[in-house]
RNA sequence: GCACAGGUGGCCGAGCGGUUAAUGGCAGCAGACUGUAAAUCUGCCGCUCCUUGGAGCUACGGAGGUUCGAAUCCUCCCCUGUGCA
């Protein structure tokens, strides 16, 4: 094998960070950027968000101040976003820093989002609010398996994949089936459209569980402590919570609001549950959902794991090797 | 001190003579996931052993008792809550 004497241009380098939350992504990934003259692009469903601050703990203004930051603060509270969204903003993001020079670094914990980023999602038809209200109303009237009947008639291959008590699920594929007149099934053999043109070097950290769960409890006691319901209260002034929705009220629903800590402050400012109970409940529901993370996480492919919390790595000695190691393999045609 | 009401698996909580290792819920563990994903859903869940299916052991505050059989009935004791003193 020899080496080419004029290497055709390689592919710029991705990097990407996933882990459960508060496993120190943030962390690992600040060191990164100021190594390698990177900048980072958030993947996560809620950071998305303005004025969602202290519930979602985005990187503060001063960590934004050292490092570029991307898709935080894209959308209003009150705004419809998703991961189609998300991936065509991310992608845009990515091509513009690499164009730049810059190294983008991918930092996350949504899994759906960095599927839908790094491998695309299958073209389909976007949500119809009044289409998924009928539905909704139908599994209301019926027993719980009537939407699993009528996905199975429009596509059986779908409704073979999707549990017959996953709701939300069946209405998608339900909806999409509908509208595209055409199978979902079908649509999904057609398959995705990956992110091309980047060697993906992607990085897990999964510390040690206890560690991680004693972690998550600090961290909501210091949102509570920050303020979380001060702010839960101003958004929930100026925007309905998606569970009690009113018809009659005609405030915007923030469908953060229902989130991972909102949710309990929320409760709690209607008087339903206490603040302690409220803290106590916001915590168990982060541990709940680091745990979830780690499940998608574990099917993601080829990623390098450190057990370990993001601010222990040895950046130096773990992963700057790694990176060159990338740019050999490729220069050398491999 | 007296009178009620209670003490059930890590927690909450049903059961109130056999079909009960004991309904549920929570927590825990494992899993799924293609435009609501910080969402939604699934499985396992006393211990030990073997191959699915089982087998054995330990369990319903404690000690006795009644009974073929008790978490469930009786007696005494311990503890908790409430009311009266």
């Amino acid at each position: 094998m020899t080496k080419r004497m004029t290497p055709l241009m390689p592919d710029p380098l991705l990097l990407v960070i996933l882990g459960p939350t508060a496993s120190g992504k943030t962390a690992l990934s600040l060191e990164l950027a100021q190594r390698l003259g990177g900048e980072i692009i958030s993947c996560d469903s809620l950071a998305v968000y303005r004025e969602f601050e202290i519930g979602t703990a985005k990187p503060t203004r001063e960590e934004r101040r050292l490092v570029p930051h991307h898709l935080i603060d894209v959308a209003g509270p009150g705004e419809e976003f998703n991961a189609g969204d998300y991936s065509r903003l991310a992608r845009q993001a990515i091509f513009d820093i690499s164009e730049r020079g810059r190294l983008p670094i991918v930092v996350g914990g949504t899994g759906l989002y960095l599927r839908a980023l790094l491998e695309g999602l299958f073209e389909g038809p976007p949500r119809s609010e009044q289409l998924r209200i009928r539905l909704r109303r139908k599994a209301d009237q019926h027993t719980i398996r009537h939407l699993h009947r009528i996905l199975t008639r429009l596509d059986p291959d779908a409704a073979a994949r999707i549990h017959p008590n996953d709701t939300p699920k069946l209405i998608r594929a339900i909806e999409v089936c509908l509208l595209a007149g055409e199978r979902l099934s079908v649509m999904w053999e057609r398959g995705r459209e990956p992110l091309t043109g980047f060697r993906i070097l992607r990085l897990g950290l999964d510390p040690d569980r206890n560690a991680l769960y004693t972690r998550i409890n600090q961290r909501c006691e210091q949102m509570f402590e920050n303020g979380l319901i001060e702010e839960t209260r101003r958004l929930l002034t100026a925007y309905q919570s998606p569970e009690a929705v009113d018809e009659s009220d005609a405030r915007p629903i923030a469908r953060a609001l229902g989130s991972l800590g909102y949710k309990q402050v929320v409760q709690c400012l209607r008087g339903e549950i206490t603040p302690k109970l409220a803290l106590w409940a916001a915590q168990q529901a982060h541990r709940n959902y680091a745990k979830r993370q780690l499940t998608w996480f574990r099917r993601e492919p080829e990623v390098r794991w450190f057990s370990m919390f993001g601010n222990e790595v040895d950046v130096e000695n773990e992963i700057l090797p790694l990176v060159s190691k990338t740019d050999e393999a490729v220069s050398q045609g491999h």
